[in-house]
RNA sequence: GGGCGGUUAGCUCAGCUGGUAGAGCGCCUGCCUUACAAGCAGGAGGUCACUGGUUCGAGCCCAGUACCGCCCCCCA
């Protein structure tokens, strides 16, 4: 017990990493697998990263899982966190490629095997960094099984998935307008596109008719495109150009005759409303191309320089130097009418940062409508359900627009395609085809592809294991929405298709925290942090230096202003900080709500050293039944009973800020502030029953507070006389009830003795003195002594024939303040005049309140009765002054 | 273009089926009271963005306005 004696503050750094040695060794966290779905309870982490570290949205999602599976497994329920990590493809091939720059070479000159071995090296050198991230945290995970998105296991499953899909028609090859990602050289999902305003030159170039009767002006921002262009279109209703239609145009540069097109997509009030199409790099001039028959040459390549397609002197050209050179010509010719800037949103790549390309490929595709219906059907019927539950709408009006996924990858490291050439043949197959000359294709799968398979086949899926029957469907799937279409929608519609069950029953949408400054938190921003520089101290960037707003004209700080490193705060504080910023929306990160966590950590701590300190040990124990009669011991134990219902019913809702405060104020406001000071003079007798009740209280409040505050609680739990096992592993229940009686006694004391405070203060009543009274008020029979202790009063034996000087109004009557020194008489007199003044404002208001004919009349009676009970004890209240 | 969310104390945020506005931090005052001074006790501080409506009664419900943020679609 020697910490417990020697610290009068909590130290995280020395309590933590013991506690959780204590529960990897103890088996805790891998259940057996027995049993059935309905019964257990399980959750599959998200997988990180492989190569990734814990940042601050790892952090606050995992604090939450551990939440809910620490609460489930309190309540008895066989239960498991799914963990493992992804192999991310492109993050992962990207590291790994750098570092080879380093090395002066290339994968291209390593070769797909040899490449593909470095990144397996990669992975066994800082694979494990994030899950030894994660046990640091506290998370409860099932680390006897860690899974990865390419092991064998895994990539057998996928085979098989594609397999099927293919069989089925849903997965298919076609040549299709993609985003071609030129920083990585790949195609990528419109998912992983995002859309950044950017400030480019409008050019409007003449196009001079073929029949030599002037000339056509189209506006675009990107004329090395024209290079490839194969038609106009106009408006059909457009009565500038309706004579046209049919006509042809000259492509400057080219020489190619171009048709002049009609198609509804035109705006005619928008540039010159005369558009150029270019099927192959612009996607609704694709589809226009589609629809007319047109060619679709291609002048821009996938290595982003100019084609052969293009005019000889291009060819090989970057885009860049490609637009110039456009540019520069046309201008020649006096082909370019005007130019003007023009802002518009433009696709960059969320992986590379490059702008993207729309190219014309030859791509695997996966169409998604067949797997949505299903899926849709999941979320309307309540199957599956959101929370908030504003994010299922956002959900269905996504899968309903539903468009397929372009799921091949230029990439090496990932699921190679199951898929084979010879010639015009194709095969498709989980094992490679016989016979020779089948090459397979390079490509790998999108890493979400095998990602939306998550829930099952980390339980083992194909194969029928007691893991899956055991811990599938899970529970819940907790997420922030950047993922929802990207991750979460595809597991429903995988999971669906391929087991034939929901994979989750409830979607926990979760905030997304933001640096302090509102700027989403980035490293390259600046913005960044590292939750182990919060638990174990670290630098503290300059955004977090200070609160949101810079310091105003007069020099007031808006908020704490900090400066140096952030001191060692520990998981504990900040998963209760986490917890405590969670919303329904997107929360701008406090460093006050770990500061609070900390203080909790500390408050309980010292609350646990006064309990067992102060019973000195080994006369109680835990196991012993609780029936105290003292009013106090009655009320806390029904307290408590209600910090259960409410801490339990906030978690069972996913609201963990609710959760959070109510261990809190519990904590704070009743335990400490409340129950052991009033029991303070009975801990030095040593009574029986008192040790009793404390161990229990102390005991229930570590396993209420637990699912949050994991480390300490444990640790606390260790040092209870009787206490047997891990807290992690104990199955709680609840033995109390509300005692109304007691809450109503303890109650007026609280109130009483926080009015004679008050009193006091304003009163310039000297700190340490006690003063003498006579109390005359009802109820108070069992707590009077509370009342004298607390509010430093002494009340006088029988009639005391000194004069009452005050009036303190309490409760059921008032305290009578006696003639005596140690405070200022004129300032209690002010102090009674001004509860006076407050008094009769309140009647008043009252009064007019029942005085109005239609209050009385309308509302319901209840609040009519209430009105009426609170006028009568305002008035009470008033004559007893 | 469509959709969603926000605007409450100096700061960050709560606020239930409408019934006299709350927390943490910061600020002021007083206390080294034998669990905790990184503590304790007390206090000040709010035209709930704005306009109108419904209601006996609106921070909460309805309509509109302004500003902030996010998502989807997209116009060369």
């Amino acid at each position: 017990m020697s910490e417990l004696e020697s610290r009068t503050r909590y130290n995280p750094a020395e309590v933590e990493p013991r506690i959780a040695k204590k529960w990897l060794d103890s088996g805790l966290f891998h259940p057996p697998a027995e049993g059935e779905a309905k019964d257990n309870y399980s959750i599959a982490i998200p997988p990180p990263n492989v190569t990734g570290v814990l940042h601050m949205g790892h952090a606050f999602q995992d604090s939450i899982m551990d939440t809910l599976i620490r609460y489930h497994r309190a309540r008895g329920k066989r239960t498991k966190w799914i963990l493992g990590t992804d192999h991310a493809g492109i993050a992962t091939q990207t590291q790994v490629e750098r570092q080879l720059e380093q090395e002066g070479t290339t994968r291209e000159q390593l070769g797909r095997e040899r490449f593909e071995q470095r990144v397996w090296e990669w992975r066994q050198e800082h694979g494990g960094t994030i899950i030894e991230q994660l046990k640091r945290l506290g998370a409860s995970c099932d680390y006897a099984e860690e899974r990865f998105t390419l092991d064998e296991t895994y990539a057998k499953a996928v085979l098989k998935v594609f397999v099927a899909l293919y069989e089925k028609g849903y997965i298919y090859r076609d040549r299709y307008m993609v985003n071609w990602d030129p920083g990585t050289g790949s195609a990528i999902s419109d998912l992983e596109v995002e859309q950044r305003e950017v400030t480019d030159t409008l050019y409007y170039i003449d196009y001079p008719l073929a029949s030599g009767t002037g000339a056509l002006t189209v506006a675009t921002v990107r004329p090395e495109t024209m290079l490839a262009d194969t038609a106009i279109a106009v408006h059909p209703e457009d009565d500038r150009y309706r004579r046209l239609i049919g006509e042809t145009a000259v492509l400057p540069l080219v020489g190619r005759k171009l048709r002049i097109i009609a198609d509804e997509y035109v705006r005619p009030e928008f540039g010159t409303g005369a558009l150029k199409i270019t099927p192959a790099h612009d996607p609704n001039d694709f589809e226009i191309g589609r629809r007319h028959g047109l060619a679709q040459p291609q002048v821009i390549g996938e290595d982003g320089r100019l084609t052969s397609e293009a005019p000889e002197r291009f060819a090989g050209m970057t885009v860049d130097e490609a637009q110039q050179a456009v540019v520069a010509e046309l201008r020649e010719q006096g082909l370019i009418a005007r130019t003007e800037p023009y802002v518009h949103d433009v696709p960059f790549s969320q992986r590379s940062g490059q702008r993207i390309e729309p190219l014309i490929s030859l791509q695997w595709f996966m169409g998604m409508e067949e797997l949505a219906r299903p899926a849709i059907d999941a979320v309307t019927s309540g199957a599956i359900r959101f929370h908030p539950e504003n994010h299922a709408r956002v959900y269905l009006d996504w899968m309903e627009n539903i468009r397929p996924w372009c799921i091949s990858r230029q990439l090496w490291w990932g699921h190679r395609l199951p898929v084979w050439y010879r010639g015009l043949e194709t095969y498709v197959g989980s094992k490679p085809p016989r016979g020779d000359g089948w090459t397979q294709d390079p490509d790998v799968l999108d890493t979400w592809f095998s990602s939306a398979l998550w829930p099952f086949v980390t339980l083992g899926w194909p194969d029928d294991t007691p893991e899956l029957r055991a811990f599938y469907p899970t529970n819940v799937l907790v997420t922030a929405r950047d993922i929802v279409f990207l991750w979460v929608a595809r597991m429903i519609m995988m999971g669906l298709e391929f087991t034939g069950q929901i994979p989750f029953a409830d979607v926990y949408v979760h905030s997304i925290i933001q640096a302090p400054d509102g700027r989403r938190m980035s490293k390259s921003l600046g913005t960044g942090i590292d939750p182990l520089d919060l638990i174990e101290g670290g630098p503290r960037p300059p955004v977090f230096a200070q609160g949101s707003k810079p310091l105003d004209d007069t020099g007031a700080a808006g908020s704490t202003s900090r400066a140096g490193d952030f001191p060692a705060y520990g998981a504990d504080a900040l998963r209760w900080g986490l917890l405590a910023m969670s919303s329904g929306q997107d929360v701008k990160f406090s460093e006050d709500k770990l500061a609070q966590g900390q203080q909790l950590t500390n408050k309980l701590w010292n609350a646990a050293r006064l309990i067992l300190l102060g019973l000195g040990g080994e006369d109680s124990d835990v196991r012993a039944a609780v029936a105290p009669s003292a009013p106090e011991d009655r009320w806390i134990l029904s307290r408590l009973h209600r910090a259960k219902a409410e801490v339990s019913s906030r978690i069972e809702r996913y609201d963990f800020s609710h959760a959070a405060l109510a261990v809190y104020d519990f904590i704070y406001g009743e335990l400490c502030d409340w129950y052991l000071e009033l029991i303070k003079p009975r801990l030095r007798e040593r009574e029986p029953s008192l040790s009793q009740t404390l161990l229990y209280v102390l005991t229930e409040t570590v396993a209420l507070a637990h699912p949050l505050i994991p480390f300490e609680t444990e640790e606390i739990y260790g040092h209870i006389p009787g206490a047997e096992g891990l807290l992690a592993g104990r199955v709680s229940g609840d033995a109390a009830t509300v005692d109304e009686r007691a809450e109503s006694e303890i109650g007026k004391v609280i109130a009483a003795v926080q009015t004679v405070r008050t009193w006091r203060d304003t009163a310039g009543v000297k700190a340490g003195a006690v003063v003498p009274a006579k109390l005359a008020a009802a109820g108070y029979e069992t707590t009077a002594e509370h009342l004298s202790r607390l509010g430093r009063v002494s009340f006088a034996n029988g009639g005391s024939s000194r004069e009452t000087v005050a009036t303190v109004p309490i409760p059921g009557g008032a305290l009578e303040i006696l003639a005596g020194d140690g405070f200022d008489a004129g300032a209690a007199q002010e102090k009674l005049r001004q509860r006076r003044a407050k008094l009769e404002a309140e009647i008043e208001r009252a009064e007019r309140k029942l005085a109005n004919a239609g209050f009385v009349a309308k509302a319901p009676p209840d609040v009519v009765q209430a009105e009426r009970a609170k006028l009568e004890r305002l008035r009470a209240e008033l004559e007893a002054l």
